[in-house]
DNA sequence: GCCCAGGTGACGG
DNA sequence: CCGTCACATGGG
């Protein structure tokens, strides 16, 4: 068992921060997290959280998954106290941190993403995990691009991804066959990286900069849906100063989208 | 039944 | 280059 110091990290707050989808609550303060082809709980104490695997497997693999040796204080410092609402924004999601998710997972995830709420991406996410990923333990790893390339279009339909079955089918065999390779493309800059994400059908500008930002850890990446739309128009004008975040943009881009959608949901109550 | 959800691609102007 | 529209599906 490790324990990470709750400074400045909350599972709670990454859990429900759009970015991540197999970060499962299992009671209040227990949570289960599918990643990276492993399977791990985390649970909250009064001043850490728990994380049941070795300290080899924490350096290895998770410090740097969750980003534990970034400074977030340094982030939030940039933003100046005369714009109200990203300095409440900060404050609110104050423990979320842009986690380095695996880029051939976020790539199919945020093409399901396109018109859904979040809850239907994880359903959907999940149900193509069972059926077509490899068990660990008592859940499934997220499918690898041979096992999505060989399944046909209908029975991908079939786990509610309605018209973005075939842009799944697609995605799965450009990396299945190395006509994507998603592994060269760190070394390209971001750019670049964006523009060849968007060779495959169904990634436009949007799914281009998620994948970008969660899936390679470009935190220059300013992805903007519907909320961040919202946010810019009701509260920027409809210009958000991202010359002020030059290089880390992202993770302005994170706290906001959390915040805004907690505003919408103690709106509906 | 209606509206919306971490949009995109095809089409017409 | 712009605006508009269809696209499957589930939840409130």
């Amino acid at each position: 068992m490790e324990f990470i110091p709750k400074q400045d990290f909350d599972v709670k707050k990454i859990a429900d921060s759009g970015q991540c989808f197999r970060l499962n609550q299992l009671e209040a303060g227990r949570f289960q997290l599918t990643a990276l082809d492993r399977c791990v709980e985390l649970t909250e104490r009064a001043d850490d959280w728990a994380l049941d695997c070795s300290a080899a497997e924490l350096d290895k693999l998770w410090r740097g998954y969750f980003d534990l040796d970034t400074d977030y204080g340094t982030y939030r410092a940039a933003v100046p106290e005369k714009d109200v609402y990203l300095t409440a924004a900060t404050d609110f999601g104050r423990g979320i941190r842009i986690l380095r998710q695996d880029p051939w997972e976020m790539l199919v995830t945020f093409i399901i993403s396109q018109r859904k709420n979040i809850p239907a991406i994880r359903a959907c996410v999940e149900t193509l995990c069972s059926r077509y990923g490899e068990p660990i333990g008592t859940t499934y790893a997220f499918p690898t691009p041979a096992a999505l390339a060989g399944a046909d279009e209908e029975t991908l339909r079939a786990c509610a991804l309605g018209y973005r079955a075939g842009y799944v089918l697609a995605a799965a065999q450009m990396a299945d066959a190395g006509t994507l390779d998603l592994s060269a493309l760190v070394s390209l800059e971001d750019d670049q990286l964006a523009e060849s994400l968007m060779t495959v059908p169904g990634v436009g500008v949007k799914v281009a900069n998620c994948v970008s930002l969660f899936g390679y850890h470009r935190i220059a990446a300013f992805p903007r849906d519907v909320w961040m739309n919202r946010v810019i128009h009701e509260h920027y004008r409809g210009r958000f100063p991202l010359y002020r975040y030059k290089g880390f943009a992202g993770v302005m881009q994170q706290y906001l989208f959390y915040y805004a959608r907690y505003e919408g949901k103690i709106a509906e109550k």
